[in-house]
This record gives structure tokens, C-alpha cells and sequence, in this order.
DNA sequence: AGAATCGTTCTTTAAAACAGAACGAATAGC
DNA sequence: GCTATTCGTTCTGTTTTAAAGAACGATTCT
């Protein structure tokens, strides 16, 4: 025996408003199919929601946790039938891409750039913060999220992390430095533009540092790339990043890059829900092969 | 014209298997039965759900967006109808709070004390993360957020943040320590347990120690106000702690409280949604005065 | 006390969900 | 390449469910 959500829906009704009556004229039914059908909920569940007390109608806590899960169930509801109720006109595919605000913008424009040209689709590009962008995906407003760390999922929220791409950090900075930066040696009276130190990036180049035995001098500690790229630009410092973030400045030789550093890489994740139905494009970005997302 | 869930239910059971007769069998209605109700889903919506190829169905893109909507929709129901299910028995007030794993658990219980006692209702305490808990609160698996910091709510997650009361902070260390540490001299030589940088209590402390220009010795920077409470039992080193934490100690003199820090409070704030109907049992929680929680 | 309001119950009527048969198109077997 | 089978659609009549209306009882207001 099912759950009747036509019986559900005129509950919720009528706790939203706690009277019958003007449940029943707003929604143009008899007041008594009214009744009747939230008397059969009520057996469906096998416990009263409504506690009658006199002619007034309050929620019983069996009710107060049916109209909960109503509450969601209707809200979703409602914000379906809005969404196919604008314009009436075709559903045109749409992706959207969260992106961690810190994360390079090359990087991320190589990610979305075969769905660029097409007009047969929508692209939606946000950026924000890790936990604003997880409650998106949570509630299917992203389809994907990128960030530069991999998140673990729980049975609650089934994430998928999906390493997309890594790419070798450099020692970056203007040309024509002296003494010019080399690693390991020929890094002191260098200052640095470091990432923070909640980047998995800064944590494999302390590692390193640590390992040599040296103790950088540390100039700025910025986390986002944008502005990494700026510093970089602008001062006499090392910034240490992936060359993919200044591939413009390197290439027209504003910037150099003076060697990667070993075994430091900056990794990209997709991050994504598991869903029944993907959205094929977001499927074939999904499935290609890293390097192209980097050049 | 309103949305029918049934339909919506229908569409959901076939998109999920991709095939109509199957699921026909599996709900023991006929095939014909489904066809026409999907159908008039699909006309009620003014486009198509799903594309037909030959004999097969497959979703089309407005298919797969009502998809995700009647996936939620109809998991809640799935969820609210099990939980009639079990058992049938009436059911009993709960009241779920969770707190960040961080905050004093003398604290917590003082929260949920007048809850204690009673038989009536079942009390359910979880401990998590920040995030994991306002996910938690998001999705109605919770009732109220214990936090020492507020959250802004938007306009997608309509948090309310409600202080409870306040704390002063002290200085909590083992007692006859010599010399007794007082503020603002009478620091030097002291190392100290402090909260991490995180914590709005360890900002003002530092805020404080720059305007005395104190430059405090850190032994310890500790979130967990267990973990800290130990520490402080079992060290040398100053606490900064509110006294609440260590109530035990202090009364039977393991350790002393050598004064608050003036200007300098622990906050307790309990994190809401705005909900149609509280249970009046936490509704009664939040309204009590602030310091009927802390003795 | 009397009138009005409000929710429930009973009976009848309208609307829907449903089943079965016929149909057409696509796949599978030979 | 033909036939048998599978699968979704459409049309018809039947059954089930939702809805309306009247009568009722209880509560609230004046």
C-alpha cells in the first residue's frame, strides 16, 4: 500500500494554514473531501497528525514530522513545476561548473572549453567557497564541482572525487633575476609568494624545503592564483605555482620559469555527485584525458 | 492546473529502469495504464520527458532535470513512509541537537538539561564538524546547531543564530603556582594553552595581548575544550579557558581560576532554520535566560 | 440562549485510474 | 529476407477514487 501524495499534499496544506476551511476554499475543494482524505493519510500512517481539539486543528508530533519531510517534498515539487512552467519553451541542455575561487582561470577555461563553441547548450560557470560549493552539488544546483583537493564522501553525501589533471610547480618569477633561482641550492636571498598553507600544493613544497634543509623566506601567502599571478607579475619575488597560471606572461616573456620543482604537483579534482542520470556532455569532460586540459 | 505526483511517481519508476513493461509488472499495473500516465505528465509539463527510439525510452534533458527533482521527492517520501512503518507505535517527541565537537561539553549539558529528566521524549546528541552539522540542520536531520561562533543565513539556507549566553575567559592554570600569574603583568615567564586561531575567544586574546604588547609563550593551541581541560589538569602551562569547562576541577581545587581577561568571552549560539512549527520543547531551550546554562 | 463557525460523517455524483484488446514499429531468430 | 516476439501506444469500457452536498454535532461568539 503506497503513499498517497495527493493525500500528503492536502495535509500540508492544512498545517500550513491550520484551518480547514480556508484550506479548502483556496484550493477550491469541499471542505469535507478535505477531510476525508487527510482521515486516510492518517489510517495510511497508522497514527493521528492532527490533534482535534475542539473545532481547531494542531499538529500532533507524528505530524510535525510528516509536515518536515511534506515541507521538502512539495518545495522540490513546486520548484519543478516553476521550472517548467517558464516560458513553456524546450528544455535546453545546461551544465554547470562550480569552481573554488582559488583555482587557476586557464585551468578552469581548459575544463569548459569544448562546450564553449556549442549553442545547443547552456554553460553556468560559478565560483565560490568549498562548503558553498558542495551544498550546491548537494542540492543539484552544480553538476560538477573543481577544486584543487580531492573531498572523501560519506553514505549521506555520495561524492566522487576524480583526479581530472596534475601539473608540476615551478619556481616563477621575472627574467633576467640575479643570482637566478635554482633548486635546491641558490634559493637563499630569494623571498617567496607562497600559497597557504591550507593548499595541498604548499604543504608538498614545505615538505620539500624541509627535506633540503632550507628556510625559505617567505614574501606573501596568497591562496588565490588570479592574484598569485599579479604578485608574480609585479614584484621581484619566486612565486611558486603551476606555469599553467601565467602561461600568457610566459609565453610572452614577462615571466620566467625557472624549472619545476620535484615532486610537487598541483592536482585537479572534479568533484561529483553519483547520479543515475549524467548529463552526457558533462560525462565527456569527464573522460578526457587530463593533458588536454593543461596546454 | 497542479502537478500530479502520482504521474511524477510513474515517470520516476520507469526512468529509473528505462523500461515501461518491466516496471509495469513491478508496480502490478498494466502497461497501458503507465503509457497514459506518463503521458499526461508529459502534457501537463509541455514537453517531452522522455525520447522515443524505436521501442526503447531514454531520457531527454528535461527527463533528466524532473529526474533529480522526483529522485528527492520521492526519497523523503520513501523515507517518511518507513518511518510510519516501523512498528506503527505512536510517535514520541525528539528533540536532535547537535553541537560542534569543540564546544564544552558542560556547556552542552547545561543545554539540554531540562530535557534530561523528562520520559516523554527522546533526546539525541551528535557531535561533527561545523559544516557537517549545518548540512545536517539543512536537511531537517537536525533541530538546533550548538556553535561558538554565528552563521549568516541567506536566503537558500534561512539560518537563525541566537545567542545563548556568554562566558568570560580566564586565566586556569594548577594552583600555588608561583609567581601567580595575573593580568596583564605578571605573564612573563609563563607558557600557555590557548585556543586555535579559529576560535573568536583566541582572536580577542590575541587582540588583547597586542594592546598590552605581550608577547604570551605558546605551549599548546588546542580546539577541543576536553582536550584543553586535560592539558590544563595536567600541565604547568595557563589555560585560556572559560571557567564553565573545568567547573570540576576548580570546585575541587586540581586546578584555579586566576582571574577573566577583561573584554574577552566564549559565546554559545544555537543555529536554527526558520521552521513553521518548532517543537515546543526546544522552542522552550532557546528562550530560556543565558545564565541558567553556564552554573 | 441563539446564531454562526468549523470539522466530521454519510450519500450521491463526477472524475480519475485502470485493464484489455488492437495496433504498429522495432528487434531477434531462423 | 521472412516470421515470431517484444515493447510502447492508442482506443474502449470498467472499476476505483476523489469530490460535492446535505445533515450533524460540537464549539465559540455575542
Amino acid at each position: 500500500m503506497k503513499l498517497n501524495y495527493h493525500h500528503l499534499y492536502y495535509f500540508w496544506q492544512v498545517a500550513k494554514s491550520g484551518h480547514l476551511t480556508r484550506t479548502a476554499e483556496a484550493l477550491h475543494v469541499s471542505q469535507s473531501s478535505l477531510s476525508q482524505q487527510i482521515r486516510q493519510l492518517e489510517e495510511r500512517l497508522g497514527q493521528a497528525l492532527f490533534i482535534r481539539e475542539g473545532r481547531q486543528l494542531h499538529l500532533s508530533e507524528a505530524g510535525r514530522l510528516a509536515f518536515d519531510y511534506a515541507e521538502t517534498i512539495f518545495t522540490q515539487g513546486e520548484e519543478l513545476s516553476a521550472l517548467f512552467a517558464e516560458g513553456g519553451h524546450a528544455h535546453r541542455e545546461v551544465v554547470r561548473v562550480g569552481a573554488v575561487a582559488t583555482l587557476s582561470r586557464n585551468f578552469q577555461e581548459g575544463f569548459v572549453r569544448p562546450l564553449l563553441g556549442r549553442d545547443d547548450l547552456d554553460l553556468i560557470l560559478q565560483s565560490g567557497g568549498m562548503d558553498d560549493l558542495l551544498r550546491r552539488l548537494s542540492a543539484h544546483k552544480l553538476d560538477v564541482v573543481l577544486s584543487n583537493q580531492p573531498v572523501r564522501g560519506d553514505s549521506e553525501h555520495p561524492w566522487r572525487s576524480q583526479r581530472l589533471a596534475r601539473q608540476p610547480v615551478s619556481l616563477i618569477a621575472a627574467p633576467h633575476l640575479s643570482p637566478p633561482p635554482a633548486f635546491p641550492k641558490g634559493l637563499n636571498g630569494h623571498a617567496f609568494i607562497l600559497p597557504g598553507v591550507e593548499n595541498a600544493t604548499r604543504h608538498a613544497f614545505d615538505q620539500l624545503c624541509s627535506h633540503y634543509r632550507l628556510t625559505p623566506k617567505i614574501a606573501a601567502e596568497v591562496d588565490d592564483m588570479a592574484m598569485m599571478r599579479l604578485l608574480a607579475r609585479d614584484t621581484q619575488h619566486i612565486a611558486v605555482m603551476p606555469p599553467v597560471v601565467v602561461r600568457d606572461e610566459l609565453h610572452n616573456g614577462t615571466l620566467k620559469d625557472y624549472g619545476a620543482l620535484p615532486g610537487v604537483w598541483e592536482e585537479f579534482y572534479a568533484i561529483t555527485i553519483q547520479r543515475r542520470f549524467e548529463s552526457p556532455s558533462l560525462k565527456a569532460l569527464l573522460t578526457r584525458s587530463g593533458e588536454s586540459l593543461l596546454d
